[in-house]
DNA sequence: AGCACGCCGACT
DNA sequence: GTCGGCGTGCTC
């Protein structure tokens, strides 16, 4: 149990030796982890004598002026001697019962170790916010708002009696003012309360401090500081039935208890007297009389998905079946990776793995990369597992997520279905945890820190709670491929043809054969972990994968089609419409920078030292266009003609869903769009508002960006269009294949779930990239075969290890040089290469410029890191330095 | 983060 | 000369 009762010796975190009593009255100190940023150290603070703290508790204390929630970590007989006595001030409240179980501090500290983040800062992505509050300096009116002051002269007699009555004596009270203190003096005058925060008026008055400080002086106004609005559980009264039902009450009063009664004794006060259109009188009596007890009980704010029919699972074909008994055999922690191809039913897998656990008294966690994505996901889960399971992210009301997470903390077994940071979710008694499309790039957060990525958080937390941890995907990424022993296996043997390469092929029926066909009992061991490897090598009901057709965009030029669209595409969609079927339409995204590619060869610039390709860069109007590498910062300008062909057709990339979707307007007039993207999905709910549009037929094609290629599951589908893959081929970035090869494997998946076959086109300038290949004939084998000898020829991630350091600064030029100094300091180091310092792709952002330094090593060489402290001092304050470890995002 | 303390340009 | 700008540093 997490409440209440905690073993919370493990929870020393520096000096273990110092031992200190666990007798409570010995030890009137307390140390704790402040959460104010920039204070990383520990605080102690005295213990009132009516306050009985235990580690792990959170507290909130006295902080300069402020009131802020702190950790407590250990308890002190004695304060330390440095400490002027004087100094130390008391312990506010206890705000919340320790709840950190030694396995869960351990992994807040190794999350802290790792990414190099001080430990708060890693408590604080744990818990729900609003549980550190903070207190907010405020400003408001003395005496109430309004007292006339706007209407001159009549009002100045009641502002007098609040003090400085000698200013207030003329007819004009606030002539006295200067303009500033005026205009904060009319803002205070708008709010009902007469009361704003001091951030507010700053950000709202230019120089308000100063009108604030003027009217403190007079007396006008007073500052207070608000204290930490903490979010509390929400309460309700219950009315519970307590007494039989028998004669001697009114026709009235026995309607109630029988309401009560058919709803199992036990209802809300509200919910009653609605349903009775009754008032609380009655039920006053009612208590009086004992037969029903009033009492306040804590509601979770809960996010309420629609009423679902309660679903049966499902029968599992042969590769399901066999992967569930592996996971169900499992004891303790172990590692898996679920490789299923699109559509083979790996959450059916996960459904049955998990629905044991629940008998048995324990919880499990699923991780999905965007939660808001996936409605269909959740829904199923609910449908099976019903109230069992929660939905915690971010963008659940403060209040929603703290209840959820108190949810969690009771120990009841159940699901919960969160984004990265449910990774802390604090469950115990977990007996699985999930982590779905485990090659997303979502898992991983770049700023702030800490930069972890859930699936290395949640390895560990596997391991520290001993329980298995399941990775699914139907494109692995290749860190968790070599993980599970997977790197060289699976090519030889296989009748993987790599299908006759260039445009126009129909792309192979036989494409599902190519998956390694065997069955879950092979398993790979890793030697010093324990791993399997699971394949889901079918899609369920043995629907065969859709056939990828590739098509050269160089040759439509040739041949006179200048559209975006393909006639292969506009064929299709013409047929989608004859047809009435439906299809999507994929769009990579167009960033700020893209790459330059000629369109009549396919050439695309590279830098000629890192292997990347390079990076537009445009930042102004008549600024020479440039052409910059982003990891060496070599850059040269934009050519005028292809270096290769001198075709003048040189172009950079990216075409964006506008221009798609004005395209297609034009073109297909008749077709009814949805437009599937960061504009149209804004809002909550949206997601699921436009799918059911789609599902129920309202479209004939959803036309969209990345979040079409995550877990939709629309079986009408049957086309699928990718406009130009070659924004996503050739980002700069190590990891543009990988990524290229998941994104199109997975929107090619959405095609041909349902009963009708389904096929996908892909337009590209490159047909003969090796990524294209893969994605042609379905094979993730020989794609991550080609792309590990690349990474382990230059050392790069799962081989080597990065760590990227990002700077930045309002200062364009302090900021670089600072950068050049860390770099060449670092250079000196043994065991770690540097690359850069290179502007980051968009240099500016919000004011401030950005650099950063790229470091690769070997992670079995175990480098001497350099000291970060020591490299952080070598910033000046106007440079802020933050350290990603293993970042997946480099531009 | 707040809020002090402390050091340089435009006003009584 | 002081007021008031904001850069630097501390908060048990």
């Amino acid at each position: 149990m997490y409440i209440n009762d905690v073993k919370l010796s493990p929870l020393l975190v520096s000096e273990p030796s110092q031992s200190y009593q666990s007798g409570i009255t010995v030890n009137r100190w307390v140390e704790v982890l402040v959460d104010c940023p920039g204070s990383t150290g520990l605080f102690t603070y005295r213990l009132p004598a009516q306050l009985e703290i235990k580690p792990g508790d959170i507290l909130s204390v006295p902080f300069g002026a402020q009131q802020l929630g702190a950790i407590a970590i250990r308890l002190l007989a004695q304060p330390n001697v440095d400490l002027p006595p004087e100094k130390i001030r008391e312990v506010e409240d206890i705000v919340s019962v320790g709840f950190f179980p030694s396995a869960y501090w351990e992994l807040l500290n190794r999350v802290a170790a790792y990414y190099y983040t001080p430990l708060i800062q890693v408590i604080r992505v744990a818990l729900p916010p609003g549980l550190l509050g903070r207190s907010q300096r405020r400003i408001r009116l003395v005496g109430g708002r309004g007292a006339g002051g706007r209407e001159q002269g009549a009002g100045s007699r009641e502002l007098g009696a609040g003090g400085s009555s000698y200013l207030l004596a003329s007819s004009d009270p606030l002539a006295f003012l200067t303009p500033t203190a005026r205009q904060v003096w009319e803002l205070l005058q708008t709010q009902p309360t007469g009361d704003y925060s001091f951030v507010y008026l700053q950000q709202k008055v230019k120089s308000a401090y100063r009108g604030i400080r003027e009217l403190l002086r007079f007396g006008l106004v007073e500052s207070y500081l608000e204290p930490p609005r903490l979010t509390r559980p929400k309460l309700q009264k219950a009315v519970t039935l307590t007494g039989t039902i028998d004669h001697e009450l009114t026709t009235r009063q026995r309607e109630i208890l029988e309401v009560l009664r058919r709803h199992n004794g036990e209802l809300w006060q509200n919910e009653l007297l609605q349903i009775c259109n009754a008032s609380s009188s009655i039920l006053k009596t009612l208590t009086q009389k004992g037969y029903i007890v009033i009492e306040e009980r804590e509601v979770l704010r809960r996010e309420q998905g629609p009423a679902l029919a309660q679903d049966q699972p499902k029968s599992l074909n042969t590769a399901q079946a066999s992967a569930l008994e592996t996971i169900q055999t499992l004891d303790g922690f172990a590692e898996v990776l679920l490789h299923g191809v699109t559509g083979s039913g790996k959450t059916e897998v996960y459904l049955q793995a998990i629905a044991p656990l629940l008998n048995q008294g324990k919880s499990a966690l699923v991780l999905v990369p965007e939660i808001g994505l996936t409605p269909q996901l959740t829904d199923r889960f609910r449908a099976r597992f019903g109230n069992k399971v929660s939905v915690y992210h971010s963008a659940l009301s403060d209040g929603e997520r703290y209840d959820t997470w108190r949810q969690m903390l009771t120990g009841e077994p159940q699901v919960v279905i969160g984004t990265r940071s449910a990774v802390f979710a604090p469950l115990p008694n977990l007996g699985l945890i999930i982590l779905d499309e485990e090659h997303d790039s979502s898992f991983k957060q770049d700023s702030p820190i800490p930069t972890y990525h859930a699936r290395t958080v949640a390895q560990w937390r596997a391991e520290l709670e001993n329980c298995p941890l399941v990775l699914g995907s139907a494109t692995p990424s290749l860190e968790s491929w070599v993980r599970v022993g997977r790197q060289g296996a699976g090519v030889a043997g296989e009748q993987g043809e790599q299908g006759g390469r260039g445009a126009g092929g129909q792309g192979d029926r036989g494409a599902e054969g190519e998956f390694i066909t065997h069955n879950s009992s092979l398993l790979t061991p890793n030697s010093s972990l324990n791993t399997h490897y699971l394949s889901l090598p079918e899609r369920i009901n043995s629907r065969p994968l859709p056939p990828v057709e590739i098509v050269d965009m160089r040759q439509e030029l040739q041949q006179g089609n200048r559209s975006i669209f393909s006639r292969s595409l506009q064929e299709a969609l013409q047929e989608l419409q004859e047809r009435k079927q439906q299809g999507i339409l994929f769009i990579h995204r167009r960033g700020h920078s893209t790459f330059v590619s000629c369109r009549s060869c396919g050439y695309v610039l590279e830098c000629p030292y890192c292997d990347v390709s390079l990076a537009y860069h445009h930042t102004e109007e008549k600024a020479p266009e440039l052409l910059r590498c982003h990891y060496c910062n070599y850059a040269r300008s934009h050519p005028k003609f292809c270096p290769d062909c001198s075709s003048p057709y040189l172009k950079f990339f990216g075409s964006g869903t506008q221009r798609v979707t004005q395209e297609l307007a034009r073109q297909f007039p008749e077709l009814r769009l949805i437009r599937f993207d960061s504009d149209t999905t804004r809002n909550k709910g949206s997601h699921r508002t436009l799918l059911t549009q789609f599902a129920n037929g309202e479209a004939d094609l959803l036309v969209g960006t990345q979040m079409l290629t995550k877990g939709l599951d629309l079986p009408q589908v049957t086309l699928v269009g990718v406009v130009a893959a070659d924004g996503l081929l050739n980002l700069s970035d190590y990891r543009a294949s990988e990524r290229a090869f998941q994104t199109l494997t997975q929107v090619a998946g959405r095609a041909g779930r349902g009963d009708d076959p389904g096929r996908v086109i892909v337009q590209t300038y490159t047909t003969e990239h090796q990524v294209i290949a893969a994605v042609r004939s379905h094979d993730y084998h020989s794609f991550s075969q080609a792309e590990l000898e690349q990474r382990q020829a230059l050392n790069y991630p799962p081989y080597g290890r990065l760590i990227l350091l990002r700077l930045s600064s309002l200062d364009p030029i302090q900021v670089q040089n600072t950068a050049q100094i860390i770099a060449t300091t670092l250079s000196t180091e043994e065991e770690i290469e540097v690359l850069g310092p290179a502007p980051a792709s968009i240099l500016r952002v919000a004011n401030r410029y950005r650099w950063q330094i790229l470091i690769k090593f070997a992670p079995d060489a175990l480098p001497q890191l350099p000291d970060w402290e020591e490299v952080r001092s070598l910033c000046p304050s106007s440079v802020s330095l933050t350290i990603d470890v293993d970042p997946l995002n480099i531009m």
